[in-house]
DNA sequence: TCGATGATCTAGCAGTGCTAGGAATGTAGC
DNA sequence: GCTACATTCCTAGCACTGCTAGATCATCGA
């Protein structure tokens, strides 16, 4: 693989430091502390040069937050259903399981995902594939049910109402709205609706 | 009922105003476009009157509009569960129906309710009644649940699980995040989930 | 009628996201 | 090596935010 040029990867890599500052103090304090002041302090340079890499601003920031987390949230959800020989149960139970963990590690990055404002279409040609992927691996994972497994015209939809309702959890959950003593039975109901 | 004296009651309608022109402002525009300045325009006083009625500023209102919704979705789906002689799948597809259809007709006070930091406790002694009273209306449609429906040894998680579903769907819906055209379908799977 | 109290306003604070214009630095050509 | 131009970065400031201190106005009781 080439190498950028020199500028150009100095760039890049000032870009990267930014968006890593933002997810840090996001993940540290909240979004809410998030702001261009701290975020120039933390690279060392000035507010403006923020606006040379984001020119749409802090959202556009958030944004590659957002879209970071997707990358990572994919390739953990991935690593869950890839267990051999694993029974259908314990695969629906690994993806849930695999996904609340993130949610809860990472809980500013979630939020930025699924709960701020982001400007980045969805459901349309524009939408990065990241956001795509990781939809399909939950669509994935429910399309390998076995046939006794509760009919279904379309795993798609199921796959849809799936992933709903682990981030109602997770949304809830944060906000708290659900006792957290209740959280591994959750699951379990969670998991036996989608697998009984 | 005893009237209050003219001023306690001149001063509890203004601070009703506050809180219909915070949802209204909400609701048209979206919370970025609540301002303290703006709502104390739509009231025709200034901004330090504002603070005598929400001492702790501008989210104790907007917890005074995610208060009301509560009320009012609570409310909502008290009805829907009331028709008499009714499946119990109808009765529970009624329930996630209202409860859709108001989080759509209302989105920026299901936002104020669920989405924005609310200062108010949940699952402790100091939660308003109407907060426990709304999750108590879904526990209790599912707690009718026939002994033929699927068994779940607490109807109080499955109750959860429900809501953390209908939730889901709401978030990812509002926010762009779902194919519009698809709605119908997850509504189907959602009540053939828990009912079947 | 006057003083005390309550209600409301004005003006301003500290902070936010963002940008115009100037300063500093780097590069290319002569 | 110097000059002119381009690029990068900085300073300072704008318009706006939530919030409040102190001043002003209104009301009420003695």
């Amino acid at each position: 693989m080439t190498d950028a040029a020199p500028k150009e990867r100095l760039l890049a890599e000032r870009r990267g430091r930014i968006v890593a500052a933002a997810r840090r103090l996001a993940e540290d304090e909240g979004w809410e502390a998030v702001t261009t002041r701290r975020l120039a302090d933390a690279i060392e340079y000035s507010q403006p040069v923020l606006y040379g890499h984001f020119p749409q601003g802090k959202s556009e920031i958030v944004t590659a937050v957002a879209l970071a987390g997707f990358a990572e949230m994919e390739a953990a959800l991935t690593d869950s259903g890839s267990v051999a020989d694993a029974s259908h149960d314990a695969r629906v139970r690994a993806l849930v399981t695999t996904y609340l963990d993130f949610a809860d590690r990472h809980r500013a990055t979630y939020e930025a995902m699924f709960l701020l404002p982001v400007t980045v279409p969805f459901a349309s040609a524009d939408t990065p594939a990241v956001l795509r992927a990781t939809f399909e691996v939950i669509a994935e994972t429910l399309r390998a049910l076995p046939a006794e497994a509760p009919p279904s015209s379309d795993p798609e939809t199921t796959a849809e109402v799936l992933w709903a309702a682990v981030h109602g959890l997770v949304a809830l959950q944060h906000a708290g709205r659900m006792p957290p003593e209740r959280r591994a039975q959750r699951v379990d109901e969670l998991v036996r609706l989608f697998t009984a």
